[in-house]
Order: C-alpha cells, then sequence, then structure tokens
DNA sequence: AAGTCTAGCAACCGCTTTTCC
DNA sequence: GGGAAAAGCGGTTGCTAGACT
C-alpha cells in the first residue's frame, strides 16, 4: 500500500536510449558491477530510472547477448518451452543462453504466434484450434499422440489439484496470476532442470514422427488444404529440421536478416 | 512522390515476488 | 512476523522503417 515509485517521474529522462547513454551505463557496470539498481543512474551519471537502466542492461547492451533473429533450433526450443510452461518468458530465456524474455517474447508474439494460428494451431493451448473448446473432433488418438506437449502438461495436471486434464495454465489468461499450485511448481521446475527437452512439437519433428494418423493429417493439409502455410512454416524458420526442408529444399529465410541486425548493433 | 498501413521491436507500466531490516 | 524497498516479470504501448496504394 501506498509503495513508493520506482523513480520520480519529473527529471527523469524517457523514451530511446542514446549512444552516450548506453556508453555510461556499460562503462559504469564493467567497473561498478552490478549493484543497485536504483543507485546506478545517480551514480553512472544517467537521468534515468534505475528500472530502465536494468531493462536497458539486461536487454540489450549486456555483453552476453546474442543479436540477431532466433535460430530455427531456437524457435523449435521456444515452441516446446511454451507448451510446456505457457508465458513463462524469463524461464524459457533462461534454456536459450544470450536471448533475453523480451526478445523473446517479441519474437513469439509477432513471428511465431502468427504462424501457429495460421497453421490452425492454438499458440495459447498448443491444441488445434478447432479442437480448444469442444472435443477433438479429429479423434480422441489423434490428439493424444499428435500433441505431446499439451498432454505433457495435462498430466501435469492430473497430478496436481485439479484432475480434469482439460484446460491447462498455458492459456495467457492464467499466466498473468501466478497462483500455480506449490505441484505444479515443482513439476515445472523439474522441467526446467531437464539437460535435454525432447522437441516433441509434431509440426516440428515430421520425420521423427511415427503416429500414422498425424501423417495423414498433415497429407490432408498438405493435399486438400491451402498450402501457403507451408511457406509460412518455412518463412518462420521452424523448417529447419523438418521434412519440409528436406523435401521441398528450402532455405530458413531468417539469416540475413540476422546477419544485417547484427553487424548494425554490434556496438561492444 | 506522398500518404497510409502494418510489422517489428524497444521501452514502459504495473503487478508480484524476494530480500532486508 | 510484518512492512518496506528492491528486483523480477509479463503485458502493453508507442515509435520507426518498410510495404503498399
Amino acid at each position: 500500500m501506498g509503495r513508493q515509485p520506482c523513480c520520480d517521474k519529473q527529471g527523469v529522462k524517457r523514451g530511446p536510449w542514446t549512444a552516450e547513454e548506453d556508453n555510461k551505463l556499460v562503462s559504469f557496470i564493467l567497473t561498478h558491477g552490478r549493484c543497485c539498481w536504483r543507485a546506478v543512474p545517480k551514480l553512472a551519471g544517467l537521468l534515468r530510472c534505475g528500472k530502465s537502466c536494468r531493462l536497458r542492461w539486461t536487454n540489450y547492451l549486456r555483453p552476453d547477448l546474442k543479436r540477431g533473429l532466433l535460430t530455427a533450433d531456437e524457435e523449435k526450443l521456444v515452441v516446446d518451452l511454451h507448451a510446456k510452461l505457457g508465458n513463462r518468458w524469463s524461464k524459457i530465456a533462461a534454456k536459450l543462453p544470450g536471448r533475453t524474455d523480451n526478445e523473446i517474447k517479441n519474437h513469439w508474439n509477432t513471428h511465431i504466434k502468427k504462424k501457429l494460428i495460421k497453421m490452425g494451431i492454438d499458440p495459447a493451448t498448443h491444441q488445434p484450434l478447432a479442437n480448444t473448446k469442444a472435443a477433438s473432433p479429429i479423434g480422441t488418438t489423434s490428439q493424444s499422440t499428435s500433441f505431446k506437449s499439451s498432454d505433457t502438461v495435462n498430466q501435469l495436471d492430473s497430478k496436481g489439484t485439479h484432475g480434469e486434464g482439460v484446460s491447462r495454465p498455458t492459456d495467457s489468461s492464467e499466466h498473468s496470476s501466478r497462483n500455480t499450485s506449490d505441484d505444479d511448481q515443482d513439476l515445472l521446475a523439474n522441467l526446467l532442470l531437464e539437460e535435454e527437452l525432447p522437441v516433441d512439437e509434431p509440426w516440428l519433428n515430421f520425420e521423427s514422427s511415427n503416429d500414422d494418423e498425424f501423417s495423414s493429417i498433415i497429407g490432408q493439409l498438405l493435399c486438400d488444404g491451402p498450402t501457403d502455410w507451408l511457406l509460412d512454416y518455412q518463412d518462420v524458420g521452424m523448417g529447419g529440421s523438418s521434412l519440409i526442408d528436406q523435401d521441398f529444399g528450402s532455405p530458413s529465410s531468417n539469416l540475413t536478416e540476422g546477419a544485417v541486425r547484427s553487424s548494425e548493433e554490434s556496438k561492444f
């Protein structure tokens, strides 16, 4: 109650950071290390609030940051982790060295989310869009075998306090409130501690899928449906290790832009 | 060429969690 | 144990560059 704002708004600069401000912040942190963020702007001679300094450092100035678009492998990992963890961007980012939660969140919202929707996948639940509310029209076997990530998460639920296994905290409305039960937290922590997280999103792993039913669905999409989703799939760079790349020989398109960005933004 | 629209991303806001006294 | 401060986190906003008309 009555909490003080992180900084008084008057006399505090906002908006994009200048190169000079960046230099001040970087040189200060490199010489003094990360101390109390509230004190940083004053000590570094910046007219910013501490929160803004922390954000700038963690999202942009940290020397260990990778720049450029996410690689195909990274995107696969993001989708897979999102299926398990939901919008816990910091947890997802922790599994991608050199990437920030903000970067991953932005990439998810601007690239991956749209592609999944176009593919008929609900990005919040990782279920086919038609199946998000009603029981599966395709068939229960299809759902249970093809969308393992959601099932994995459903299993978590069934072990926890809610045993229905229908809805799942990958829903964005549930992410905003962090009331996950302790059991779920433990399970999530276990997931985070796993050395290798299996990539079990079916659309990312066609070649390893032995599921005939899923293959037939993909076949249907290829034969009957519009195929522009396939092109989008390649655009988003998810086809790196999939049959799509191998069979149709289309390269990932995210290399050039990443190279341009990284060359532009390598200030240090 | 000029105006409008859209996508992408950096930064901000406000809430929650953690830490300290 | 309780309250305040600091840090962390996720959602949202707003600016900018490129595409489109």
